[in-house]
DNA sequence: CAGTAAATATACAGACCTGTATGTTCTGCG
DNA sequence: CGCAGAACATACAGGTCTGTATATTTACTG
């Protein structure tokens, strides 16, 4: 058989087998959905034995767990390093979010939140206890990676700034992926300013315009 | 046997089989997922023999299909009786969608939004063309709903403020599902509104508080 | 009462799933 | 070189899934 020549994804010759397994399950788990893709295929996509994926993976809920691992680190590094630019204004940190999100969703390979999507398959019925620990870090993570933006604007309700904000990031997700509209991230990030504007001012809210 | 005594499930009984068979899976698929309960549960909770699903139905997905349809009945239901009520103002209207969104948050069985999750079950790579139509058709329906309700308003950028209702609304009930915070609703209200009265009046909008 | 259509119970085919068991081959290091 | 451990290929056990086939029973209707 010589060598694998395997066109779809290149570099995933050089790499460990325990790396091709993460890089191949999840590019599969996050294209299709974890119950449509099985171990067999992950096997067979990664080039890797069936017993070498049990000895580094004792259950596929442990692969998927990893994989949302994986996706969580992925996730936080892209906004870290778009909203740590230097040079920007604290306000402008936050809508950072937002042309971060912008850029990513028109990525081909775009398709939605593996969160969001982790959750519509392992709700809090099924017993998968370290997926659902892996997803309830992962939103309380990015809870708290707002907050710790959010804070230094000293708005009056802070908590309730951080809900707003964490629920435009989500809806964008969520309608980039329902609809294909590429004025979504930029309408949101515009409504992002406005409402911590009315925060940082709080004539602004909540007066009736007349 | 007698008769089957459903202790859980009572309003059940009367019903005819697809009916049953319909609210059995309903239940079951928005509770669990819809890849982890399986056609032979359904048959056993709806207390239906297996060739009068297949006579009512062709096959699993055109199930899924009828689920999600009557779920988005449902769901435009609600927001239809809570947005029209009588002696609400345009604005109202808007806000009433957060009113009504915060008390199904309360209900124990809420589970997010079916077609979220429909969507990360049956994503576009999935040959389930019937689902996938399906799922598409309730955001188009959402997305014409909002439109509908924001058009007295006469905003300069109506297509604009749909994006950010709807991303509100979306956002909201993925918090709504991932934390379990009583002012997810009420604080996108208050985006809401702040969000539409800057689109009435344009003196508001993307002024420096200085 | 008779006859027809719907619903029932049950078994089963074929495919897929996770996880294990049994060997063989490659590779790195002393 | 020589050997130990890692990775390889492959077969299979036990279970679940969708969908079909066979045969019996209920229920309505003329």
């Amino acid at each position: 058989m010589l060598e694998i020549m395997d066109l779809e994804s290149q570099p995933l010759s050089g790499l460990a087998p325990r790396e091709r397994i993460v890089k191949t399950a999840s590019d599969l788990f996050y294209r299709f959905s974890v119950h449509t893709v099985g171990i067999d295929r992950i096997i067979a996509e990664s080039g890797v034995a069936k017993m070498t994926f049990y000895k580094h993976f004792p259950s596929k809920a442990n692969l998927v767990a990893t994989y949302l691992r994986h996706k969580n680190i992925l996730w936080l590094q892209m906004l870290g390093t778009a909203t740590g630019k230097a040079g920007l204004s604290p306000l402008e940190r936050v809508l950072a979010i937002f042309d971060a999100l912008d850029a990513s969703f028109q990525a081909p390979s775009f398709r939605g939140c593996p969160f969001v999507k982790g959750m519509a398959e392992f709700g809090p019925e099924g017993n998968s206890p370290e997926v659902q620990m892996t997803i309830a870090a992962h939103f309380e993570g990015l809870r708290a990676f707002v907050a710790s933006l959010i804070a230094p604007l000293a708005l009056n309700e802070p908590k309730k700034a951080v809900v707003q904000i964490l629920s435009l990031i989500q809806g964008s997700i969520v309608l980039a992926q329902s609809m294909r509209d590429p004025i979504i991230a930029g309408a949101n990030r515009d409504a992002a300013k406005l409402l911590l504007q009315a925060g940082l001012n709080p004539a602004f809210s909540l007066e009736s315009p007349e």
